[in-house]
DNA sequence: GTCTATATTAGGATAGAC
DNA sequence: GTCTATCCTAATATAGAC
């Protein structure tokens, strides 16, 4: 593996864990076994190497954030697909943890990450859409629109909250409880057939919660 | 007007304009026209005094957050309780901006801080409570507790999202825009006499909005 | 209480040898 | 490509005169 890929990589994991601020160069090269200047050599310093993993996680947001357009998603798939959204949100979570900071330091990133919540925004109007021509769904446009806006505002700050509210909680629970939150903001718009789904998933959701919290999972 | 009382009042406006991290001893001197040593004399650093604002904040918050508590709200007030959670939060909102850094710097604020979200649950429940007594809200136990977790989190980051969302917007308009946001998570809740106060409400919200945007309020 | 001047430190960054 | 050594800068903090 290329040093310069064992930066971005181990830079990203430190992010993540210790929070970008409170990491330096020097901790990535230290963690790395490398010299600072060895650093600086591939990358021209801590902001630069913050950019490529934004532009990294950009491209697979968007490339996720595409497909709802293309391929009309039922319920089971649009339940699977917010599994898929917060996974790649907590591979990139050090950006959302620090949201304010970074963008303020970092107009381009700041113009281009606005168009990432856009694009979200837009994704959830889709799969709602589809849901209320399959009519799985019972909402008016505006509702529609407001339930679109509330879904990414969950998804923006899910991590953030759950740090707030129940530190330290393994990462599937997490994401879990972030789809469970999700799932009880549409609930009430629902058709009777879906509610049945929805208790189904609110059973599956206490037994998963249940089970990853003994470790057997 | 004292020295100390208006370096924390300095402060706080620099805080919140600039970006806590983007404020340093030096710029608040600098605003006030005295000297950095100065600064000093009075606090021992930067530190100190964001931990005195958050006790300032705390100890309003704290008062406010009692309130429901103590005496029960009909519709109406609880309306209007919104705006004052809003307006309180929004008087301290560097905090809010830069939460995880901020608590990950300070152990003592981070328990301190997450008593308080633990706080602004139980008063958004005893509000609900009183809601579900008065018939004027329908919903299970369950249902509650995830209404009033849907109600802080937007609380908490609604500031953060509307920086996002709709940069440079107005206070005023970014508050009504929180307070209708929080109405409609509640909306497929309400009983058939307060949907109409609820379609009330909308057009309220349309018209300021409205009104603020031309500039005439 | 307030100032000026200066010290300290940490993080970001570069030069030049290997 | 990698290392060591060193520099630069910004922010924090203190000492001592007034």
């Amino acid at each position: 593996m290329k040093t310069s890929d064992r930066i971005l990589e181990t830079s990203l994991i430190l992010f993540n864990e210790e929070g970008e601020q409170n990491v330096t160069t020097v901790d990535i090269a230290n963690e790395m076994d490398i010299s600072p200047g060895n650093l600086y050599y591939h990358f021209k310093g801590k902001e630069v190497i913050i950019e490529i993993l934004f532009k990294k996680f950009e491209a697979e947001m968007v490339s996720i954030l595409r497909a709802p357009a293309k391929k009309s998603l039922n319920l089971e798939d649009s339940w699977f697909y917010l599994y898929v959204l917060f996974e790649e949100i907590h591979k990139f979570r050090f950006f959302y943890l620090n949201l304010t900071d970074i963008l303020q330091r970092n107009a381009e990133m700041e113009k281009r990450f606005k168009r990432l919540i856009k694009l979200k925004k837009e994704a959830m109007e889709a799969i709602f859409a589809t849901l209320l021509e399959m009519d799985a769904v019972k909402a008016s446009p505006a509702e529609i629109k407001q339930l679109s806006d509330s879904v990414t505002l969950t998804l923006i700050y899910w991590f953030s909250y759950q740090s707030l509210i129940n530190a330290n909680e393994r990462t599937n629970i997490a994401i879990h409880r972030g789809v469970y939150y999700i799932m009880s903001l549409i609930g009430p718009y629902f058709g009777a057939k879906q509610q049945e789904f929805y208790a189904a998933c609110q059973e599956l959701y206490e037994a998963v919660i249940q089970e990853d919290n003994t470790g057997f999972s």
